[in-house]
DNA sequence: TTGTAGGCGTTATCAA
DNA sequence: TTGATAACGCCTACAA
């Protein structure tokens, strides 16, 4: 900077306001400035900059793992409204371990973020203390519940309770649950499996617990063990509500094995709008929960809070929770809606 | 750090000796630090560590698309290869966007970047002047090639003959090819539609044009699309080689959806080894291209590029080229290797 | 509209 | 083994 401000013939402060666009610097200076920039290959220092604002312009993404096409989905989106909002991201995922998400948010890369988006997993209702954090922090998806930080939430029990009526009005009567995590009761497994009885209730299906198959995981590969296990027990059912895309697209591929159709003899709804749910053989009902909404605004309201300014435009500055609105999106792996059961509902 | 040499007694240097684990510090000294270090609470604040000493910590990963499977896996493993080595990454993902790999490489955000690993797709071998940067790089994947610098390859023109070979080893004869991109030359579809073209020539086979289906991109949609067409132009075909494992799943749903089996009426291979192809019906035969290896080789050569060591150990400091070897998964998108084709070969 | 001085929190140098 | 002091490059206040 020094070496502009020779070359220019001005002092670094004023280097220092064409570069930072201050308004009143006459143009046959900033001409010049901006030539001596050029020429010299001069970029601003950024860690200079840091030091003396307090902003790294950086932002940690803190998921359970990027590899679940969910969150590669959602990591993406963050990315790109990030880039809008001149924010990088950090994504960092915990791969399940609740050491990884405590140190996610008190580890000493800390001193280097602008801010925290969480989408918890392992840290439950009692660990509220954990998110009492230097920097801004936006809570997304579920699990955690707390009126003290911001939050974008989806709509699992009720995505999930119109997945499961879904079923009902294309005439199954028989539905399993695929991918339950018995004992939680703030999860995403736990209200989608609220959804599920929900549903049940309404419709006047009795709860049968032989039809909820557990997975503690939400991979492909666990979708065909819950679904084989649920077979091997000769179980009768004529639809699947499994709780994310992969369990599904798992249990489609389990019934085909053993030479069943979907959805002639077994349905199947999923839950996420993956991308590759359109793909499957057939091509898989699902819930769409909004990722880009969840994206959008997690990203704004931390923003806002970087910037001190109240989240959303809110009159007033109280942590803000919001919840994304999700959509069924009809495809092959489940029966045109039955007209009986249509008037049923 | 001033606070807490005050209340340890101590001098800022000392704390600062203390935090970098300096050996010459007593013990006692040591301990009376640490104990005002947790009782206040400090952490060093990186970006005064960064001004001081130039190196920040982060490196940014630049691929083309993080929703790819292939690179949302390799993002994982550059991470977690990254945590080990104490270095944050920031992905980066350009979108297909040529403009959005010269702003990665040359953009305001480098001057916080410790270094770049780069995975090419729109910049070509006339584009070796953007690699020019101030901050170590290390390129993976193909598609650039120059001696300048570190560049860890995937076995792309390999991987494809050995499909290829192993298709013609099951029996099939005409075998077609899918996410041709024409007129490339040095990128991952033109290096694996040569390996392609290699393995017809070794095995004696004709190349028929016919067999040959390009698609831009290798989202599952565009092998739906590219088997559609050869579908309904009503081209022959026992084998299909697809250039990577998504298009490979949209030409599986694409042959299924016409009521034609796989591999009874078409064998499928795909390339990349994504987690989703053992999950397809029929899970997927394809080639594993080692990303871990190119995870952990390009983060390590960057790493040494970094502290000013030579890569890899190597005695000289030129620039590395490592190519690191595929391999074979068979699953069910195939049929077994046929006794004669085998003698064959 | 432009220039000068000071300090942000570290680490490096060198002296004690 | 420890301490004092000077940078690192930038931005804010204030003065010119």
């Amino acid at each position: 900077m020094r070496e502009v401000a020779a070359r220019a013939g001005v002092s670094i402060k004023t280097v220092s306001n064409v570069v930072n666009h201050y308004q009143f610097v006459s143009d046959a200076t900033r001409d010049k400035v901006e030539d001596a920039i050029h020429d010299l290959g001069y970029v601003v220092n950024a860690s200079a900059r840091t030091l003396r604002t307090g902003h790294t312009g950086i932002i940690a993404l803190v998921i359970p793992d990027l590899q679940i096409p969910y969150f590669a989905q959602l990591s993406s989106l963050v990315i790109e409204e990030g880039k809008r909002l001149s924010l990088h991201v950090i994504v960092e995922p915990t791969l399940y371990s609740r050491e990884g998400e405590i140190q996610a948010l008190h580890g000493s890369q800390i001193s280097m973020l602008d801010g925290i988006i969480f989408s918890p997993l392992e840290l439950s209702g009692d660990d509220v203390d954990q998110l009492d954090i230097d920097v801004p922090l936006v809570l997304i998806g579920e699990r955690i519940f707390t009126d003290n930080v911001d939050h974008i939430a989806t709509e699992n029990v009720e995505g999930a309770k119109r997945a499961t009526t879904y079923l009902f009005q294309t005439g199954c009567r028989r539905i399993a649950v695929l991918g339950v995590h018995p004992g939680e009761d703030v999860g995403s497994a736990a209200l989608r499996f609220r959804g599920y009885r929900e549903a049940l209730e309404e419709m006047g299906l009795a709860f049968d617990p032989k039809l909820v198959a557990p997975a503690d995981r939400w991979h492909r590969i666990d979708g065909v063990n819950a679904m084989n296990l649920l077979l091997d027990q000769g179980v009768e059912m004529d639809g699947v509500v499994a709780l994310n895309d992969m369990l599904a697209s798992g249990a489609s591929h389990a019934i085909q094995m053993r030479g069943l159709a979907v959805p002639g003899d077994i349905s199947i709804i999923g839950f996420d709008n993956s991308e590759d749910s359109q793909y499957l053989s057939p091509a898989l009902t699902t819930i769409a929960p909004g990722l880009e909404a969840v994206a959008r605004l997690s990203m704004r309201v931390l923003k806002d809070r970087i910037d001190g300014n109240h989240p959303l435009d809110e009159p007033d500055g109280r942590p803000i929770f919001r919840k994304v609105s999700s959509s069924l999106v009809v495809r092959a792996s489940t029966k045109p809606p039955t007209h009986a059961a249509g008037q049923l509902c």
